[in-house]
DNA sequence: AGAATTCATGTTGTGCACAACCTTTACAGC
DNA sequence: GCTGTAAAGGTTGTGCACAACATGAATTCT
């Protein structure tokens, strides 16, 4: 009942898809893409896909240029640090504005991050790293009843989630991955306490831990 | 040399002014807008009207039904409250997230809203009202250099807009407009004394009554 | 009379052809 | 060799015709 609409669950499917690409890199920045390329390769028409990437446009994701082509953003390290900055505050307002009550249900999908990133931990990969931490986020979004709080967070989540993986390959990967279980921990041990709010902090610290070595291997 | 193109250009026009006629209720919720009336009042074909349209759904100022039609959105009150919620935080957020210094410019300009507030004082007509309350909104959300946090702000001040002027006819237009002339007062002060954080709290501090006033009014 | 059905009407979604535009390249003039 | 210019190719933007769909009214059958 609620995808009924075909229309709409392509839009969906599309955006998700072009979306995905552009945040894991698939598409670096600086990639032109083609329109009729994109529409031939899902089976569709310029129409529908020129919707998607006007979304994406206006996710700040992609810009169109008039006969020159639609082009996928730089991230401009200033610019991205203020977003980091109201990414932290919106983290740490997950755990007060409308939490949901800690279930059962929420704590064992805690744990099952929490041992995903272990086998991580043996077998460490950049991009199983960037996969897990996406879904972990919509994790983290998910524990509050407030949708403005969500989507906002997940606006802003996509616009930044590139540059953690252009600084990637100065980073250190076995070092992030242990950074990234140490947060699933210390995550999981806050939500066994059935304690949203301090679940909530534990994210907010360990976004400003993130911006702090991103500000440290840039300069 | 920003505005050099003519689509876009065309585009943010007809995005601000089908926004600002749903926002002052010239389309109350319910409204069916035709594509073509409305392609035709702007002198132009439905192709570009229809990428309005398509923000405008994103930002769930309308929906758009195969068949049936594009309807402006119902303001659902429970959810209309979280967002309000959240627009209290980043108001508060202003004043702490990369703050413009506050200049004489800043201090002529509150000092102009406050004039023009006061000239409603003697003449008080409910659009006025909410029109300056728009451009007040804007100013307040320049005082930060934080794109983000701009962009968030006001993508749920127009979520919320209407959900004022619908609740205005059981309010006290003499009262509301004696209320926001006050907030102008404290702002001004607040500003003039270069305190950009006292006059984020301000702000902070009447959306927290205005969510107030809204739930008494409500039930 | 009532109920199911068909049809007429109006709406949004899609595909296609063409216009507007930018970039690059080839070429002619100097 | 250099520069200015024009032409070619490719891209996004626009307009239009038609498909897909929902709704309500007219109609027909029971």
């Amino acid at each position: 009942m609620s995808d009924h609409s075909d229309a709409r669950s392509r839009f969906l499917r599309l955006h998700d898809a072009l979306r995905t690409r552009i945040c894991m890199l698939d598409y670096p920045p600086g990639t032109r893409l083609s329109e009729e390329t994109l529409a031939a390769e899902f089976g569709t028409s310029r129409t529908p896909l020129r919707r998607v990437l006007a979304r994406l446009e206006d996710e700040g994701l992609v810009i169109s240029q008039h006969g020159v082509g639609t082009i996928v953003t730089d991230v401009d390290a200033e610019e991205m640090a203020r977003t980091y900055d109201l990414r932290r505050e919106l983290a740490g307002l997950v755990g007060r504005l409308s939490p949901v009550p800690v279930s059962d249900e929420i704590i064992k999908e805690a744990a099952d991050f929490l041992d995903a990133g272990k086998i991580l931990l043996k077998q460490p990969d950049t991009r199983a790293l960037a996969e897990l931490n996406m879904d972990y986020f919509h994790f983290g979004t998910s524990l509050t009843n407030n949708l403005a709080l969500r989507e906002m967070s997940e606006r802003l989540y996509y616009r930044t989630a590139r540059i953690w993986l252009t600084a990637t390959p100065r980073l250190d990967l076995a070092e992030e991955t242990a950074i990234f279980v140490s947060e699933l921990r210390d995550s999981f041990q806050a939500l066994v306490a059935r304690d949203g709010q301090a679940a909530a902090d534990v994210r907010r610290a360990h976004i400003s831990l993130c911006i702090a070595r991103l500000n440290r291997h840039m300069a």
